[in-house]
DNA sequence: ATGACTGCAAAGACTTTGCATCTTT
DNA sequence: AAAGATGCAAAGTCTTTGCAGTCAT
């Protein structure tokens, strides 16, 4: 761990990044939170560990909102509410997901499930609220 | 109707393409699907028209499978099987949609739901029969 | 020395857009 | 004439990759 501190500073610092977030950042986003502490950071690095986190299971993806793949660190499962004018990705931990329906698709498809996911589409509260359409934060990530 | 069936053929085609299918198609696939018909359509066109029709409404993107979007004409809620080896989305309309969630989401977090995506990921039949990692049609879309 | 991580720039892949052409009203 | 649809090629955007340089074992 000492030992490695400085050969994955970067790496470490990105999926902390991702940990300590409820953003759901993309590449672009993780890279501009960490520029900060870390101004020589390089996209490519961010994504090449994005890739990497997400093929050792640390990290999940999202999928893509308006072409930008977005990330989540948190891997138990949880419903999601996405913004389709700011763009903003909320948890919703209050939302219970229905887990038992795993075992249905299994019967009713005869594969194998690895993972759910649940998510919702609309207006976030406050696009909602000042919602003339084109109103205020329209595509403004985060 | 007849007087605008040379004008939106291609249109025409495109749509009723989307409606015939259960492979949940890329634009890519479309326009192969569409090739045998009208040898000359142009992939921009199908794009284009994607587009155009996921403006009015009259199809759904499901998201990205691989970097690649794909498409859906069924608008009835339903849920989908993603199988990460061989790509191809299948319908589960045995599964049932718990609806009577989006009331829980839009109470607890103040939005408005426009639509729901629940969405199983996993090995389909055939891949996980012949699941050797790596194994029969990795990556063969359709 | 060998293996691993990174920055930079180039390459790649999917999608969108500008412009000229053709069709319909 | 005016509006709309299409093909082609160019441009755009997000993401991946090659290579050289650096750090740790």
């Amino acid at each position: 761990m000492e030992a490695n501190a400085k050969q994955f500073k970067k790496r470490n610092a990105i999926l902390a990044c991702l940990q300590h977030t409820d953003l759901h950042p993309s590449a672009e986003m993780v890279h501009e939170m960490l520029r900060e502490k870390h101004p020589d950071i390089s996209l490519a690095t961010v994504y090449r560990n994005l890739s990497h986190f997400k093929s050792q299971g640390l990290i999940q993806s999202l999928g893509t909102v308006n072409g930008i793949e977005r990330f989540d660190a948190t891997l138990s499962p949880h419903v999601h509410f996405i913004c389709t004018s700011c763009g903003r990705i909320l948890d919703l931990p209050e939302v219970e997901l229905p887990l038992s329906l795993s075992r249905d698709v299994e019967r009713s498809c005869g594969g194998q499930v690895h993972s759910c996911q649940l998510t919702f589409t609309g207006l976030c509260r406050s696009c909602r609220n000042s919602c003339q359409p084109g109103g205020e934060s329209r595509q403004a990530i985060q």
